[in-house]
RNA sequence: GCGCCCGUAGUUCAACGGAUAGAACGCUUGUCUUCGGAACAAGCGAUGUGGGUUCAAUUCCUGCCGGGCGCACCA
């Protein structure tokens, strides 16, 4: 449609002699002005030195003599120089029969066919909490990946742990020394990783104020690295296992499913062995740029010298171990090498790591060029709190596990007046909750804070995910009520009215595009948001499923498109859809 | 100090250089003999500030004010 209409205007700009290289088409703000809208006439007008709402008007004329097809109702001039095309009651109802025949395949694209991305994201670490702001990392990733293969791509999931380093160390000297307070074997998976967390936040604690327990906690540190010591040995394989294994049972909770585990003791030598063959290797023809370089005894990759916007990095100490700079250019590199004809490497942290990942980026742009372009940094901002109930427990980090509880637990209160069995009822509340969560981070642009909201993110009023859920659910009913009435869908049986929400659903393709191409999944949340309450503005003043309405088959056609499309911008977000909540 | 990001209704967020700046919560009011009231309908209410570019600026450039993050041996 939309090329149709471009041409249409480039013949009618033809025939006025006016030549244009770009014609802009965009849906208009405002649904009343129409369905595609042009702005030529406001660009061209001074170089063709006549005010703009006459060459529109002209054009209009133009367009009106040249225009055959059926599915354009309208074409008129308004605002200051605008060219609004209104399209057809046909065009809407073939749109709705369109959505029905793809069914959940609607919105796809091949954008990206053929394309192999990897992309990481979540990232917890062996011993510590998975806290929110790994939620927040998971639901991006996971949301971007599914956008992204829905635009063609084959996409592979990555995962990339500190299974190293002190903040093990830290956990494992209070686990050794009170294990009966925190070693608690005979209880869940999660309680067990909630108390090795716990141990981690006393170890840092400790390290901070107690010398005696930082010596400790050094030492640990060098025999885990070392493995030298069974106790030690015992209780990481332990720790190790149990907290993954708690990760993984999280992942299942969000939905996702990891392709490549990389552990940062394994891109050490990887990352040091890079380091260490390019020191003192000059880049330039005169000599005067090395990549990496000596200074202060440590080794150090000089950014400011490729871009003034960048800084000094160490990548080896002074005492000769690699930093998690190096560890990271280990990563892009193995990513590389396991993937070879990857297309795009794209890591999502929070974004305090922002000027970090450049710099790091800029190393590997130097060692190579082709590699650099292909990553992508996707950054985000904090999650905070926005009422006291939860921000105020002070000293107790608030975990994704504990949040995602609190949230399901309400949404079971909310679930009584509904009749499920029981692991049904457990299920869709998991379900809910995890809406609820991800709704709230990717409803607005990802780079910001957000603002957690508890309440509002399940009261289901508006802005919410579980408001999206139950418009679908909704949907679902009528379906089934419609089977059990024995009227078939039939796109053909449109009344005269054209309902908002079908000016809408036709864009799907559109908005998905939109949000692969800037890897913002936020576009498809606002519009499942607006594609949704106007259903049920739709629903709350028709009824749909009548025998005596001869459309009644076109409405229950709507309500299937609706409900695709619901159901896979959903599914783009990361959020199940329930037929029942 | 330098660099990056941000400042929009009372609050939390939208707006690919375009039309009357769009939602939600909150507040005020209305709708229940219909398929799920976790709903629908109506009203009130905003671009931090001074310049500039443009036919057109919340959007681009620039000064100021206010906030967040990062800047050498942690991850």
């Amino acid at each position: 449609m939309q090329e149709k209409i471009k041409n249409l205007i480039k013949d009618a700009l033809e025939n006025l002699k006016i030549e244009v290289n770009d014609i802009a088409l965009e849906h208009p703000a405002d649904l009343k002005m129409g369905d595609y809208s042009t702005n030529v006439a406001m660009t061209v007008a001074k170089n063709v030195k006549t005010n703009p709402k006459e060459l529109a008007e002209k054009i209009v004329a133009q367009i009106l003599r040249l225009n055959t097809d059926k599915y354009i109702e309208k074409v008129e001039m308004a605002g200051a120089g605008f060219i609004n095309f209104h399209l057809s009651r046909k065009f809407f109802a073939n749109s709705v029969e369109e959505i029905v025949n793809e069914a959940d395949n609607v919105g796809k694209n091949e954008t990206l066919k053929d394309k192999k991305i990897m992309i990481e994201f979540t990232d917890p670490n062996p011993f510590k909490p998975f806290h929110i702001g790994h939620l927040m990392t998971n639901a991006i990733g996971e949301s971007v990946a599914r956008i992204l293969e829905h635009s063609g791509a084959e996409v592979s999931r990555a995962n990339y742990q500190g299974d190293v380093g002190l903040h093990v160390a830290k956990a494992i000297f209070v686990l050794l020394k009170n294990p009966k307070e925190y070693i608690v074997r005979n209880e869940s998976k999660s309680r067990q990783a909630l108390f090795i967390g716990k141990a981690y936040a006393r170890g840092a604690e400790l390290y901070e104020n107690d010398t005696a327990a930082k010596a400790k906690i050094d030492e640990i540190n060098k025999k885990i690295y070392s493995k030298s010591d069974a106790q030690i040995n015992e209780t990481y394989d332990w720790g190790f296992k149990v907290t993954m294994d708690a990760f993984q049972d999280l992942y299942e909770t969000l939905g996702t499913e990891f392709d490549f585990y990389f552990l940062e003791s394994q891109m050490a030598p990887v990352g040091e062995g890079i380091v260490r063959a390019n020191l003192n290797k000059f880049i330039d023809p005169q000599g005067s740029k090395k990549i990496f370089e000596e200074s202060d005894g440590a080794i150090v990759f000089k950014a400011e010298k490729y871009d003034p916007k960048l800084h000094t990095r160490v990548f080896i100490t002074r005492e000769g171990l690699p930093t998690y700079e190096t560890k990271e250019l280990g990563l892009a590199e193995e990513k590389f090498k396991t993937n070879p004809d990857m297309s795009l490497s794209i890591i999502v942290t929070a974004n305090e790591q922002m000027d970090y990942m450049r710099v790091v980026t800029k190393a590997v742009s130097l060692l190579d060029p082709e590699h650099g372009a292909k990553m992508k940094h996707i950054s985000h901002g904090m999650m905070r709190f926005a009422s006291g109930k939860m921000g105020s427990r002070k000293g107790n980090v608030i975990t994704g596990e504990s949040l995602l509880n609190d949230v399901r637990d309400a949404v079971l209160e909310k679930m009584t007046d509904r009749e499920f069995e029981n692991t049904e009822r457990e299920k869709i509340a998991s379900a809910v909750a995890v809406s609820a969560i991800k709704y709230s981070i990717l409803k607005q642009s990802t780079g910001g804070d957000i603002i957690y909201d508890f309440e509002s993110s399940i009261s289901s009023e508006g802005d919410s995910g579980p408001y999206l859920q139950y418009s679908f659910a909704r949907a679902n009913s009528i379906i089934e009520k419609a089977v059990k009435e024995n009227i078939l869908p039939d796109p053909h049986a449109f009344p005269k009215e054209i309902f908002e929400v079908e000016k809408l659903l036709y864009k799907f393709p559109e908005i998905v595009l939109r949000s692969s191409k800037e890897y913002e999944p936020h576009y498809i949340a606002n519009y499942l948001i607006e594609v949704a309450r106007s259903f049920n503005s739709f629903y709350g003043n028709n009824l749909i499923v009548d025998k005596k309405d001869k459309s009644s088959g076109y409405k229950i056609a709507l309500s299937y498109a609706f409900s695709f499309v619901m159901k896979t911008g959903l599914s783009l977000l990361g959020i199940k859809a329930p037929k029942k909540m």
